[in-house]
RNA sequence: GUGGUUGUAGUUCAGUUGGUUAGAACAUCAGAUUGUGGUUCUGAGGGUCGUGGGUUCGAGUCCCAUCAUCCACCCCA
Protein backbone atom coordinates (compact mmCIF):
# COMPACT_ATOMS: atom_id res chain seq x y z
CA UNK A 1 0.00 0.00 0.00
CA UNK A 2 1.47 3.66 -0.54
CA UNK A 3 0.35 6.73 0.10
CA UNK A 4 -1.81 8.02 -3.07
CA UNK A 5 -0.57 10.96 -3.28
CA UNK A 6 3.06 9.30 -3.84
CA UNK A 7 1.55 7.45 -6.79
CA UNK A 8 -1.05 10.11 -8.41
CA UNK A 9 0.16 11.91 -11.14
CA UNK A 10 3.35 9.41 -11.99
CA UNK A 11 1.67 7.29 -14.78
CA UNK A 12 -0.44 9.97 -17.02
CA UNK A 13 -3.63 10.40 -16.75
CA UNK A 14 -4.84 7.30 -17.92
CA UNK A 15 -2.80 5.72 -15.31
CA UNK A 16 -4.27 7.80 -12.43
CA UNK A 17 -7.62 6.29 -13.20
CA UNK A 18 -6.50 3.05 -12.90
CA UNK A 19 -4.77 3.27 -9.43
CA UNK A 20 -7.10 1.33 -6.82
CA UNK A 21 -8.04 4.12 -4.28
CA UNK A 22 -8.75 3.19 -0.44
CA UNK A 23 -11.06 4.55 1.50
CA UNK A 24 -9.60 6.39 4.85
CA UNK A 25 -9.88 3.68 7.89
CA UNK A 26 -12.33 4.25 10.73
CA UNK A 27 -15.49 6.91 9.54
CA UNK A 28 -13.73 7.44 6.08
CA UNK A 29 -16.41 10.41 6.20
CA UNK A 30 -15.31 11.68 9.07
CA UNK A 31 -13.14 14.56 7.22
CA UNK A 32 -16.44 15.88 4.82
CA UNK A 33 -17.79 18.82 6.66
CA UNK A 34 -20.01 21.93 5.41
CA UNK A 35 -17.05 23.66 4.95
CA UNK A 36 -15.64 20.78 2.36
CA UNK A 37 -14.83 21.54 -1.52
CA UNK A 38 -17.79 19.55 -2.00
CA UNK A 39 -20.17 21.41 -0.31
CA UNK A 40 -19.19 24.69 -2.40
CA UNK A 41 -21.06 25.76 -5.61
CA UNK A 42 -24.63 24.32 -4.03
CA UNK A 43 -23.55 20.88 -5.12
CA UNK A 44 -22.52 21.81 -8.47
CA UNK A 45 -26.04 21.24 -9.83
CA UNK A 46 -25.75 21.79 -13.45
CA UNK A 47 -28.05 20.85 -16.52
CA UNK A 48 -28.26 18.49 -18.13
CA UNK A 49 -27.55 18.26 -22.23
CA UNK A 50 -29.83 15.74 -22.85
CA UNK A 51 -32.84 16.16 -20.85
CA UNK A 52 -32.65 19.70 -20.43
CA UNK A 53 -33.51 19.22 -16.29
CA UNK A 54 -31.10 20.49 -13.62
CA UNK A 55 -29.05 17.65 -11.96
CA UNK A 56 -26.63 17.35 -9.02
CA UNK A 57 -23.17 17.19 -10.63
CA UNK A 58 -22.09 13.76 -9.40
CA UNK A 59 -18.98 13.53 -11.46
CA UNK A 60 -17.81 16.64 -10.20
CA UNK A 61 -18.73 15.89 -6.32
CA UNK A 62 -16.62 13.08 -6.30
CA UNK A 63 -13.69 14.40 -7.44
CA UNK A 64 -14.06 16.79 -4.95
CA UNK A 65 -15.00 13.98 -2.31
CA UNK A 66 -12.21 11.43 -3.27
CA UNK A 67 -9.04 13.42 -1.60
CA UNK A 68 -11.34 13.74 1.40
CA UNK A 69 -12.21 9.94 2.03
CA UNK A 70 -9.27 8.33 0.25
CA UNK A 71 -5.37 9.13 1.01
CA UNK A 72 -4.15 5.68 0.57
CA UNK A 73 -3.77 3.25 -2.68
CA UNK A 74 -2.82 -0.22 -3.97
CA UNK A 75 0.63 0.05 -5.23
CA UNK A 76 0.70 0.69 -8.87
CA UNK A 77 4.25 -0.91 -9.90
CA UNK A 78 7.42 -1.54 -8.05
CA UNK A 79 9.20 0.78 -9.68
CA UNK A 80 7.76 4.06 -7.96
CA UNK A 81 7.57 2.92 -5.08
CA UNK A 82 11.04 1.83 -5.32
CA UNK A 83 11.91 5.30 -5.89
CA UNK A 84 10.47 6.80 -2.82
CA UNK A 85 12.29 4.16 -0.94
CA UNK A 86 15.61 5.07 -2.53
CA UNK A 87 14.90 8.98 -1.56
CA UNK A 88 13.77 8.57 2.11
CA UNK A 89 16.61 5.72 2.83
CA UNK A 90 19.46 8.16 0.53
CA UNK A 91 21.77 8.40 3.05
CA UNK A 92 21.41 4.97 4.21
CA UNK A 93 22.23 3.38 1.05
CA UNK A 94 25.57 3.30 -1.37
CA UNK A 95 25.15 3.78 -4.86
CA UNK A 96 25.08 2.30 -7.03
CA UNK A 97 22.02 0.43 -5.64
CA UNK A 98 20.51 -3.28 -7.01
CA UNK A 99 17.40 -4.49 -5.60
CA UNK A 100 15.17 -7.21 -6.70
CA UNK A 101 11.52 -7.02 -5.66
CA UNK A 102 8.86 -9.65 -6.40
CA UNK A 103 5.55 -8.79 -5.36
CA UNK A 104 2.00 -8.23 -6.59
CA UNK A 105 0.57 -4.37 -7.93
CA UNK A 106 -2.77 -3.77 -8.91
CA UNK A 107 -4.95 -2.25 -11.45
CA UNK A 108 -8.98 -0.64 -11.54
CA UNK A 109 -8.68 -1.69 -15.33
CA UNK A 110 -11.43 -4.19 -16.90
CA UNK A 111 -9.52 -7.43 -16.66
CA UNK A 112 -9.14 -9.41 -20.16
CA UNK A 113 -6.93 -11.87 -21.58
CA UNK A 114 -3.41 -11.95 -19.80
CA UNK A 115 -4.70 -8.20 -17.65
CA UNK A 116 -5.43 -9.00 -14.61
CA UNK A 117 -6.41 -6.50 -11.41
CA UNK A 118 -3.97 -8.48 -9.49
CA UNK A 119 -0.49 -9.94 -10.75
CA UNK A 120 3.19 -10.12 -9.80
CA UNK A 121 5.86 -8.02 -11.50
CA UNK A 122 9.59 -8.98 -10.98
CA UNK A 123 11.48 -6.11 -10.80
CA UNK A 124 15.51 -5.85 -10.97
CA UNK A 125 16.75 -2.20 -10.94
CA UNK A 126 20.20 -0.69 -10.56
CA UNK A 127 19.92 2.84 -9.42
CA UNK A 128 22.65 5.72 -9.04
CA UNK A 129 24.49 4.49 -12.41
CA UNK A 130 24.49 6.41 -15.60
CA UNK A 131 26.94 3.76 -17.17
CA UNK A 132 24.85 1.79 -19.76
CA UNK A 133 26.95 -1.63 -18.48
CA UNK A 134 23.50 -1.56 -16.48
CA UNK A 135 21.87 -2.17 -19.12
CA UNK A 136 23.63 -4.69 -21.05
CA UNK A 137 23.08 -6.38 -17.81
CA UNK A 138 19.40 -6.55 -17.75
CA UNK A 139 19.22 -7.89 -20.96
CA UNK A 140 21.45 -10.59 -19.53
CA UNK A 141 20.06 -10.82 -17.49
CA UNK A 142 16.57 -11.32 -19.52
CA UNK A 143 18.60 -13.71 -21.68
CA UNK A 144 19.38 -15.55 -18.70
CA UNK A 145 15.89 -15.62 -16.69
CA UNK A 146 14.33 -17.11 -20.32
CA UNK A 147 17.10 -19.28 -21.13
CA UNK A 148 16.34 -20.86 -17.63
CA UNK A 149 12.46 -21.46 -18.15
CA UNK A 150 13.11 -22.88 -21.92
CA UNK A 151 10.86 -19.53 -23.59
CA UNK A 152 12.61 -18.31 -26.84
CA UNK A 153 11.99 -14.63 -26.70
CA UNK A 154 12.55 -11.31 -28.89
CA UNK A 155 14.11 -8.80 -26.38
CA UNK A 156 13.06 -5.64 -28.49
CA UNK A 157 14.82 -2.15 -27.15
CA UNK A 158 14.78 1.23 -28.29
CA UNK A 159 15.60 4.51 -26.49
CA UNK A 160 13.14 7.53 -25.62
CA UNK A 161 16.04 9.41 -27.18
CA UNK A 162 15.34 8.47 -30.42
CA UNK A 163 12.21 9.27 -30.00
CA UNK A 164 12.55 12.83 -28.96
CA UNK A 165 14.70 13.42 -32.05
CA UNK A 166 12.05 11.89 -34.19
CA UNK A 167 9.27 14.38 -32.98
CA UNK A 168 11.73 16.77 -33.16
CA UNK A 169 12.96 16.54 -36.40
CA UNK A 170 9.50 16.22 -38.11
CA UNK A 171 8.61 19.48 -36.30
CA UNK A 172 6.44 18.22 -33.77
CA UNK A 173 8.37 18.36 -30.31
CA UNK A 174 5.33 18.47 -28.11
CA UNK A 175 3.07 15.81 -29.71
CA UNK A 176 5.94 13.34 -28.84
CA UNK A 177 3.28 11.40 -26.68
CA UNK A 178 1.13 11.32 -29.47
CA UNK A 179 3.30 10.37 -31.87
CA UNK A 180 4.99 7.72 -29.72
CA UNK A 181 1.81 6.09 -28.66
CA UNK A 182 0.28 6.46 -32.63
CA UNK A 183 3.58 4.60 -33.23
CA UNK A 184 3.33 2.28 -31.35
CA UNK A 185 0.52 0.57 -32.93
CA UNK A 186 1.86 0.08 -36.44
CA UNK A 187 2.06 -3.33 -36.50
CA UNK A 188 -1.68 -3.90 -34.96
CA UNK A 189 -3.25 -0.79 -37.43
CA UNK A 190 -0.88 -0.35 -39.86
CA UNK A 191 0.61 2.46 -41.63
CA UNK A 192 -2.77 4.04 -42.73
CA UNK A 193 -3.96 3.53 -39.42
CA UNK A 194 -1.08 5.50 -37.62
CA UNK A 195 -1.77 8.56 -40.00
CA UNK A 196 -5.04 8.67 -39.33
CA UNK A 197 -4.58 8.92 -36.04
CA UNK A 198 -1.84 11.00 -35.88
CA UNK A 199 -4.13 13.56 -38.09
CA UNK A 200 -7.41 13.19 -35.63
CA UNK A 201 -4.65 14.17 -32.97
CA UNK A 202 -3.86 17.11 -34.62
CA UNK A 203 0.08 16.41 -35.85
CA UNK A 204 0.48 18.51 -39.13
CA UNK A 205 0.55 16.86 -42.90
CA UNK A 206 4.02 17.61 -42.72
CA UNK A 207 5.22 16.36 -40.54
CA UNK A 208 3.50 12.95 -41.29
CA UNK A 209 4.66 13.26 -44.45
CA UNK A 210 8.47 13.50 -43.25
CA UNK A 211 7.21 10.28 -40.87
CA UNK A 212 6.51 8.12 -43.21
CA UNK A 213 10.20 6.59 -44.53
CA UNK A 214 10.57 5.70 -40.88
CA UNK A 215 7.23 3.84 -40.44
CA UNK A 216 8.64 2.31 -43.88
CA UNK A 217 11.54 1.34 -43.28
CA UNK A 218 12.74 -2.69 -42.74
CA UNK A 219 16.59 -4.12 -42.08
CA UNK A 220 18.83 -5.46 -39.48
CA UNK A 221 19.66 -3.48 -36.27
CA UNK A 222 22.54 -1.75 -38.28
CA UNK A 223 21.05 -0.97 -41.39
CA UNK A 224 18.17 0.94 -39.08
CA UNK A 225 20.94 2.58 -36.93
CA UNK A 226 22.40 4.36 -39.98
CA UNK A 227 18.93 4.86 -41.27
CA UNK A 228 18.25 6.93 -38.14
CA UNK A 229 21.54 9.02 -37.65
CA UNK A 230 20.93 9.71 -41.46
CA UNK A 231 17.49 10.73 -40.10
CA UNK A 232 18.35 12.39 -37.13
CA UNK A 233 21.93 14.04 -38.05
CA UNK A 234 20.09 17.66 -37.04
CA UNK A 235 18.97 16.40 -33.25
CA UNK A 236 21.45 16.19 -30.84
CA UNK A 237 19.31 14.42 -28.63
CA UNK A 238 18.43 11.76 -31.59
CA UNK A 239 22.38 11.37 -31.82
CA UNK A 240 22.99 10.77 -28.29
CA UNK A 241 20.24 8.22 -28.11
CA UNK A 242 21.71 6.56 -31.65
CA UNK A 243 25.08 6.12 -30.03
CA UNK A 244 23.61 4.52 -26.59
CA UNK A 245 22.11 2.13 -28.65
CA UNK A 246 25.02 1.41 -30.73
CA UNK A 247 27.10 0.67 -27.25
CA UNK A 248 24.39 -1.61 -25.82
CA UNK A 249 23.91 -3.51 -28.98
CA UNK A 250 27.82 -3.36 -29.60
CA UNK A 251 28.56 -4.64 -26.22
CA UNK A 252 25.56 -6.84 -25.75
CA UNK A 253 27.05 -8.84 -28.93
CA UNK A 254 30.03 -9.14 -27.97
CA UNK A 255 29.35 -10.56 -24.26
CA UNK A 256 26.64 -12.98 -26.01
CA UNK A 257 23.13 -14.69 -25.11
CA UNK A 258 22.44 -17.89 -24.80
CA UNK A 259 19.35 -18.23 -26.34
CA UNK A 260 17.26 -14.75 -26.65
CA UNK A 261 17.07 -12.36 -30.07
CA UNK A 262 17.56 -8.98 -29.91
CA UNK A 263 16.65 -6.14 -32.26
CA UNK A 264 15.73 -2.61 -32.45
CA UNK A 265 12.30 -1.70 -32.66
CA UNK A 266 11.60 1.77 -33.28
CA UNK A 267 8.18 1.76 -32.54
CA UNK A 268 8.79 0.82 -29.12
CA UNK A 269 7.35 3.27 -26.91
CA UNK A 270 5.98 1.84 -23.88
CA UNK A 271 3.95 5.09 -23.60
CA UNK A 272 5.70 5.32 -20.12
CA UNK A 273 5.56 8.80 -19.06
CA UNK A 274 8.86 8.21 -16.90
CA UNK A 275 11.44 6.66 -19.18
CA UNK A 276 14.40 9.00 -20.71
CA UNK A 277 16.81 6.68 -22.23
CA UNK A 278 16.62 2.91 -23.23
CA UNK A 279 13.42 0.95 -23.43
CA UNK A 280 13.18 -2.54 -23.73
CA UNK A 281 10.05 -5.24 -23.96
CA UNK A 282 10.10 -8.64 -24.31
CA UNK A 283 7.62 -10.73 -26.22
CA UNK A 284 7.68 -14.82 -26.59
CA UNK A 285 9.02 -15.63 -30.02
CA UNK A 286 8.32 -19.08 -30.31
CA UNK A 287 6.53 -21.34 -32.89
CA UNK A 288 4.77 -23.10 -30.79
CA UNK A 289 3.18 -20.29 -28.78
CA UNK A 290 -0.11 -17.75 -29.83
CA UNK A 291 1.42 -15.22 -27.44
CA UNK A 292 1.17 -11.69 -28.46
CA UNK A 293 1.57 -9.62 -25.45
CA UNK A 294 4.25 -8.30 -23.88
CA UNK A 295 5.97 -10.15 -21.25
CA UNK A 296 8.69 -8.13 -19.47
CA UNK A 297 9.34 -4.24 -19.81
CA UNK A 298 11.69 -1.73 -18.55
CA UNK A 299 13.98 1.56 -19.27
CA UNK A 300 15.87 4.05 -17.79
CA UNK A 301 14.38 6.32 -15.55
CA UNK A 302 16.57 10.01 -15.40
CA UNK A 303 14.45 11.89 -12.84
CA UNK A 304 12.14 9.49 -11.07
CA UNK A 305 13.71 10.21 -7.67
CA UNK A 306 13.39 13.75 -8.83
CA UNK A 307 9.50 13.98 -8.04
CA UNK A 308 10.38 12.91 -4.10
CA UNK A 309 12.69 15.38 -4.18
CA UNK A 310 16.40 13.79 -5.19
CA UNK A 311 17.47 14.95 -8.36
CA UNK A 312 20.24 13.42 -11.03
CA UNK A 313 19.73 10.29 -9.65
CA UNK A 314 19.69 7.88 -12.93
CA UNK A 315 18.35 4.14 -12.90
CA UNK A 316 17.25 1.54 -14.90
CA UNK A 317 15.50 -1.36 -14.47
CA UNK A 318 12.99 -4.63 -15.76
CA UNK A 319 10.63 -5.85 -14.56
CA UNK A 320 9.32 -9.86 -15.40
CA UNK A 321 5.38 -10.24 -15.55
CA UNK A 322 5.03 -13.13 -13.39
CA UNK A 323 1.27 -14.21 -14.82
CA UNK A 324 1.71 -13.69 -17.92
CA UNK A 325 5.07 -16.04 -18.19
CA UNK A 326 3.07 -18.35 -16.05
CA UNK A 327 0.57 -18.58 -18.44
CA UNK A 328 2.72 -18.63 -21.59
CA UNK A 329 4.40 -21.63 -19.93
CA UNK A 330 1.32 -23.21 -19.10
CA UNK A 331 0.50 -22.89 -22.70
CA UNK A 332 3.55 -24.52 -24.03
CA UNK A 333 3.71 -27.28 -20.96
CA UNK A 334 6.81 -26.32 -19.74
CA UNK A 335 6.81 -26.78 -16.28
CA UNK A 336 8.71 -29.89 -15.37
CA UNK A 337 7.01 -32.56 -13.50
CA UNK A 338 9.63 -32.21 -10.78
CA UNK A 339 8.01 -28.76 -9.81
CA UNK A 340 4.94 -30.75 -8.19
CA UNK A 341 7.40 -33.56 -6.74
CA UNK A 342 8.58 -31.61 -3.44
CA UNK A 343 8.27 -35.11 -1.24
CA UNK A 344 11.08 -37.42 -2.17
CA UNK A 345 10.20 -40.43 -0.05
CA UNK A 346 6.99 -41.02 1.73
CA UNK A 347 6.88 -43.33 4.92
CA UNK A 348 3.66 -45.48 4.25
CA UNK A 349 3.24 -47.84 7.48
CA UNK A 350 0.20 -50.06 8.81
CA UNK A 351 -0.93 -48.48 12.01
CA UNK A 352 0.30 -46.30 15.05
CA UNK A 353 3.08 -48.77 16.27
CA UNK A 354 4.85 -48.29 13.29
CA UNK A 355 4.42 -44.43 12.32
CA UNK A 356 5.83 -44.20 15.46
CA UNK A 357 8.26 -46.00 14.71
CA UNK A 358 8.83 -44.49 11.26
CA UNK A 359 9.03 -40.76 13.24
CA UNK A 360 12.98 -41.31 14.36
CA UNK A 361 13.68 -42.46 10.39
CA UNK A 362 11.87 -39.13 9.10
CA UNK A 363 13.78 -37.32 10.98
CA UNK A 364 16.90 -38.91 10.20
CA UNK A 365 16.19 -38.71 6.54
CA UNK A 366 15.13 -35.22 6.42
CA UNK A 367 18.62 -34.25 8.20
CA UNK A 368 20.11 -36.01 5.38
CA UNK A 369 18.44 -32.89 3.04
CA UNK A 370 15.99 -35.61 1.39
CA UNK A 371 12.26 -34.32 1.36
CA UNK A 372 10.47 -36.71 3.27
CA UNK A 373 7.11 -37.34 4.93
CA UNK A 374 5.41 -40.31 7.08
CA UNK A 375 1.40 -40.55 5.69
CA UNK A 376 -0.49 -38.73 8.45
CA UNK A 377 -3.63 -40.86 9.14
CA UNK A 378 -2.05 -44.42 10.70
CA UNK A 379 -5.27 -46.06 9.88
CA UNK A 380 -5.25 -45.35 6.17
CA UNK A 381 -5.81 -48.47 3.84
CA UNK A 382 -2.10 -49.30 1.46
CA UNK A 383 -4.57 -48.48 -1.33
CA UNK A 384 -5.29 -45.17 -0.44
CA UNK A 385 -1.55 -44.36 0.76
CA UNK A 386 0.15 -45.48 -2.11
CA UNK A 387 -2.99 -44.06 -4.02
CA UNK A 388 -1.50 -40.42 -2.69
CA UNK A 389 2.03 -41.10 -3.27
CA UNK A 390 0.87 -41.64 -6.83
CA UNK A 391 -0.73 -38.45 -7.20
CA UNK A 392 2.16 -36.14 -5.76
CA UNK A 393 4.68 -37.82 -8.10
CA UNK A 394 5.93 -39.48 -4.92
CA UNK A 395 9.37 -41.28 -6.38
CA UNK A 396 10.08 -43.11 -3.13
CA UNK A 397 8.20 -45.21 -1.03
CA UNK A 398 9.03 -46.75 2.53
CA UNK A 399 6.54 -49.59 3.50
CA UNK A 400 7.24 -50.06 7.34
CA UNK A 401 4.94 -53.06 8.53
CA UNK A 402 5.65 -55.68 11.50
CA UNK A 403 8.04 -57.55 9.85
CA UNK A 404 10.18 -54.30 9.07
CA UNK A 405 10.14 -53.25 12.98
CA UNK A 406 11.71 -56.49 14.02
CA UNK A 407 14.39 -56.55 10.92
CA UNK A 408 15.26 -52.98 10.11
CA UNK A 409 15.10 -54.39 6.44
CA UNK A 410 12.51 -51.89 5.13
CA UNK A 411 10.54 -52.20 1.75
CA UNK A 412 12.38 -49.44 -0.11
CA UNK A 413 10.27 -49.29 -3.29
CA UNK A 414 10.69 -47.44 -6.47
CA UNK A 415 7.55 -45.93 -7.56
CA UNK A 416 8.66 -45.26 -11.51
CA UNK A 417 9.90 -48.60 -11.98
CA UNK A 418 7.71 -50.61 -9.27
CA UNK A 419 11.11 -52.54 -7.91
CA UNK A 420 11.61 -52.87 -4.48
CA UNK A 421 13.83 -54.32 -2.50
CA UNK A 422 14.71 -54.73 1.56
CA UNK A 423 17.20 -52.13 2.86
CA UNK A 424 18.26 -50.43 5.79
CA UNK A 425 17.14 -47.04 6.69
CA UNK A 426 21.04 -46.07 6.21
CA UNK A 427 21.19 -47.79 2.57
CA UNK A 428 18.25 -45.68 1.85
CA UNK A 429 19.43 -42.55 3.11
CA UNK A 430 22.52 -43.40 0.92
CA UNK A 431 20.54 -43.86 -2.11
CA UNK A 432 18.45 -40.77 -1.93
CA UNK A 433 21.46 -38.45 -1.68
C1' G B 1 -14.95 4.65 -19.48
C1' U B 2 -17.45 1.95 -24.29
C1' G B 3 -19.45 -2.46 -26.86
C1' G B 4 -20.42 -7.54 -26.69
C1' U B 5 -20.28 -12.87 -24.46
C1' U B 6 -21.44 -16.31 -20.83
C1' G B 7 -23.44 -17.64 -15.72
C1' U B 8 -26.64 -25.18 -14.55
C1' A B 9 -22.63 -30.65 -9.73
C1' G B 10 -15.70 -29.79 -7.55
C1' U B 11 -14.43 -29.06 -13.25
C1' U B 12 -15.93 -28.92 -18.57
C1' C B 13 -20.54 -28.76 -20.54
C1' A B 14 -25.83 -30.90 -22.30
C1' G B 15 -30.86 -29.55 -21.13
C1' U B 16 -36.08 -29.59 -27.30
C1' U B 17 -41.81 -24.84 -28.88
C1' G B 18 -41.99 -23.11 -21.16
C1' G B 19 -44.38 -29.12 -18.87
C1' U B 20 -43.46 -34.83 -14.09
C1' U B 21 -38.09 -36.27 -9.92
C1' A B 22 -32.44 -31.08 -14.05
C1' G B 23 -28.44 -35.09 -17.03
C1' A B 24 -23.34 -36.70 -19.02
C1' A B 25 -18.13 -36.93 -18.85
C1' C B 26 -14.10 -36.19 -15.83
C1' A B 27 -13.00 -35.55 -10.65
C1' U B 28 -14.25 -37.23 -5.47
C1' C B 29 -15.62 -41.23 -2.07
C1' A B 30 -16.62 -46.55 -1.26
C1' G B 31 -16.28 -51.64 -2.91
C1' A B 32 -14.13 -55.60 -6.19
C1' U B 33 -8.46 -56.11 -3.67
C1' U B 34 -7.25 -57.35 4.99
C1' G B 35 1.06 -56.00 2.68
C1' U B 36 1.39 -52.67 -2.70
C1' G B 37 -0.08 -47.13 -6.75
C1' G B 38 -1.18 -46.25 -12.20
C1' U B 39 -5.36 -49.83 -15.75
C1' U B 40 -10.27 -52.00 -15.38
C1' C B 41 -15.24 -53.03 -13.36
C1' U B 42 -19.41 -51.93 -9.84
C1' G B 43 -21.80 -48.49 -6.82
C1' A B 44 -22.53 -43.86 -4.03
C1' G B 45 -22.52 -38.80 -2.69
C1' G B 46 -22.75 -34.08 -4.78
C1' G B 47 -27.31 -28.69 -7.69
C1' U B 48 -31.41 -22.44 -3.90
C1' C B 49 -29.94 -23.71 -12.33
C1' G B 50 -25.36 -16.35 -10.14
C1' U B 51 -28.90 -13.06 -7.30
C1' G B 52 -33.61 -10.27 -6.94
C1' G B 53 -38.15 -9.24 -9.11
C1' G B 54 -41.90 -10.07 -13.08
C1' U B 55 -45.09 -12.89 -16.84
C1' U B 56 -47.58 -17.84 -16.43
C1' C B 57 -51.76 -22.99 -14.01
C1' G B 58 -46.42 -24.08 -14.47
C1' A B 59 -39.74 -20.90 -15.51
C1' G B 60 -33.07 -23.83 -15.91
C1' U B 61 -35.92 -22.12 -20.42
C1' C B 62 -39.46 -15.87 -21.59
C1' C B 63 -39.03 -10.33 -19.71
C1' C B 64 -36.60 -6.53 -16.43
C1' A B 65 -32.91 -5.29 -12.98
C1' U B 66 -28.46 -6.48 -10.58
C1' C B 67 -23.85 -8.94 -9.69
C1' A B 68 -20.07 -11.81 -11.66
C1' U B 69 -17.29 -13.64 -15.91
C1' C B 70 -14.74 -13.74 -20.36
C1' C B 71 -13.63 -11.16 -25.09
C1' A B 72 -12.75 -6.69 -27.71
C1' C B 73 -12.14 -1.21 -27.67
C1' C B 74 -9.61 2.75 -24.94
C1' C B 75 -5.07 2.36 -22.63
C1' C B 76 -0.86 -0.50 -21.31
C1' A B 77 2.14 3.79 -17.07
Amino acid sequence: MENLSTLMGKYGDEGDKLIFKILNSGNFMSSVSPESPMYKGNFNVVRDPNTGLMKVDTEKISKDLLPAISEKALRYDLTVPFARYVVQHQNEISFPFKRYQIQPVWRADRPQKGRYREFYQCDADVIGSNSLLNEVELVQMMDDVFTALGLGVMIKINNRKILSGIAEVIGEKEKIVTITVAIDKLDKIGKDGVNKELQENGVSDAAIQKLQPLIEFTGSTAEKLNFLRSLLASSEIGLKGIEELEYVFKTVDASGLSTANVELDITLARGLNYYTGAIFEVKVNDSRSEFTSSITGGGRYDDLTGIFGLPNMSGVGISFGADRIYDVLLELNLFPESVTASTKLLFVTFGEAEQTYCLPLLSRVRKAGVNAEVYPDANAKMKKQMGYADDKKVPFVVIVGGDEMQSGQLAFKNMTSGEQEKLTIDQIIERLM
